[in-house]
DNA sequence: ACAACTTGCTTAATCGTTTAAGCAGTTGTG
DNA sequence: CACAACTGCTTAAACGATTAAGCAAGTTGT
């Protein structure tokens, strides 16, 4: 056992603080700086390895904090330095590949910075996104990066979290108004990118199952199928275009409805997997050929698209790539004192994963 | 405008403050007193509705904090009163419905009540998971809820989380050496319901795609296994029962060695939906006749085992109420002051949801 | 030899809230 | 009328860590 200091006065002190450790409270930067005979301000020091504290006094601190068992109490910290090193994350789900890939890769980027997050999820409810946001702020987090729910068109309780001073980095649904960062993939080329495929494919008659209009990315989405239906001189037909909430519940719905046109579409692009499957349900319940028949790509990759039968081609958002983004935004402002929030927006290039339920060539 | 006081002093220093909003810092409940002329401590009884203040006072500090938009630091009373109001959750993955689902409820739960959840994965590694632990503690959380992940053996790590005295909650991956609660299904029985289907429907010669023994619920499903098979006189044969990762992957690698075998399985019970959706390709790529030739069944009623063709029955664990039932547990023990854990078992019944890939009346 | 640094600490204030203790003034009780 | 109890506040300490300011002793430069 190596003791730091040498005389036997301190040496029982310490003995008797670790006696102590038993009953009482948690230990504390003046339980240390009682025992070595020091003020805890040279104990906090020392912890921070300052330099104008000698290199034997902050090897007898760290020695006697590890015996003790000293954990710094955060709170306090916080308290003083007016900084939580938490970060607040809200998203729609958690249980969504997309979503809980981002999460991953925040957190692996700012937990290196010290930053812990808090994972909250709005369910795609406005209600409990709002809730979400008071309980963060509550909790002091340095700042927030979010998803919006589906339902969020009011924006008050983003422009709240702008005035507490704290950064406020969106990411996939986000909102112009807002000017803050943004981080999503080009969701208006990305249809372009769907619709070259299903055209190079031979479909001369594309359906889109979009998502709300409201939401900029199911805009973009469906601007993006406009432009590029128009563009190669295809039927742009009201009946062939859906706004749809992409469950798989709706999007059956939607693909019944599409089934009993007159004039079927000999493709359907689909803004949301999950509603790309619940379309893919009903295609194979009425026996049709796909992608023969009906060509099917959905949006998103999520990992169910290469489990199903036949596979689904879907868009694959990098969300890795947004969460990584998303994270080393954030460290960006916070850096900023004050913190400027300005419009600043990273697009990413989304990539489109082929599978069978787009693939002439599969299924002959 | 209501100025829940009359002096036309109290007015101009109200206004002075809310010009003073713009360039400071956040209002603090000295600002609020500074404006009424009252002392801090009043203000902050005010607040809480203490009482000794007079509804009078009450009213006017509820005012004034709400017209310089007050929004309490939660860093500071939580310093004070030793309770950081904060839950720590402890996932493998949140992008599994079962645990998105524990947490939902969970949260749902400990929000009522005034509690903020901070959501963490392990991503089942050890490493991160003890990663994970040290930020929740060093966050000063009041509790933690945990499943444990597939690698975990070392229990120092839960230790150190009981030597801090706060209450420890574990459920679906749990161990009972650490004496604490522990909110899980019955495996066993599990098992057995399982065991007992798949007998019902003719099948002689089942398999058991199972966890790694070491985590204590894929244990008792092996355990169940063993016991049901014995139970009925079935053949248990080494040959028939794996240890896996339960990864797709797995499922597909073990369904192979099945599928290799001179004296194949009519049924096969996987103790996870993500392997069995494996064990599902590899029949259906050996064109197996599910479940005339092969029948299946999965564990944990993931979404996609309705989604996939043919549809997979499996076990649903309730995860509803395991997430009520930990968040209602944790509200418990920390009302015990010092808090006391013991081994104490919430042992929810399983259901068995029966699909199309063992059920013999469907694709005859 | 004396100013000017440097070193290695201490002191005391501070972050914002809570709370035990206490103090006037009022009301109630026997 | 005396004493208790209540009302409605104030004072001051506390939670634990950080940090600006300062002080004493030692070191360096001229």
């Amino acid at each position: 056992m190596i003791i730091p200091t040498n005389t036997l006065f301190l040496l029982k002190r310490l003995s008797k603080a670790i006696k102590n450790l038993g009953n009482k409270k948690r230990t504390t930067i003046k339980d240390i700086a009682n025992v070595l005979d020091i003020s805890p301000a040279a104990v906090s020091k020392a912890l921070h390895g300052d330099s104008r504290i000698s290199a034997k006094t902050i090897e007898a601190v760290k020695e006697v904090a590890k015996k003790l068992n000293y954990q710094p109490n955060h709170l306090a910290s916080a308290l003083r330095k007016g900084k939580s090193n938490l970060v607040g994350v809200i998203v729609p789900k958690t249980n969504s590949n997309f979503f809980s890939s981002v999460i991953q890769n925040i957190e692996e980027i700012l937990n290196k910075e010290g930053y812990n997050i808090i994972i909250t999820q709005s369910n795609e409810s406005f209600k409990k996104e709002c809730n979400n946001i008071d309980a963060l702020l509550f909790t002091q987090v340095d700042g927030i990066i979010a998803s919006m729910a589906n339902e969020t068109i009011d924006l008050d309780y983003y422009e709240k979290i702008k005035s507490y001073g704290i950064p406020l980095i969106l990411f996939d649904r986000g909102e112009n108004n807002l000017n803050v960062d943004y981080i999503g993939i080009d969701d208006y080329q990305s249809s372009h990118l769907i619709i070259e495929h299903l055209v190079g494919q031979g479909c001369k008659r594309i359906a889109h199952i979009g998502g709300f209009k409201h939401t900029r990315i199911y805009n973009n989405r469906i601007r993006g199928y406009v432009d590029a239906i128009k563009k190669h001189n295809l039927p742009l037909d009201d009946e062939l275009l859906f706004e749809s909430s992409l469950t798989i519940e709706d999007g059956r719905e939607k693909m019944n409805q599409l089934l009993a046109l007159k004039n079927r579409p000999d493709a359907v692009y689909v803004a949301g997997d999950y509603a790309a499957l619940g379309a893919l349900q009903v295609l194979k319940e009425n026996r049709i050929n796909i992608p023969k028949d009906i060509a099917l790509v959905g949006f998103g990759n999520e990992p169910f698209t290469s489990m199903v039968s036949p596979t689904i081609s879907s868009i694959n958002q990098h969300s890795g790539e947004i969460g990584r983004q998303a994270a080393l935004t954030f460290l960006e402002r916070v850096k900023m004192t004050p913190v400027k929030q300005t419009l600043n927006k990273i697009i990413l290039n989304a990539e489109l994963i082929v599978r069978d339920s787009s693939n002439i060539n599969w299924n002959l």
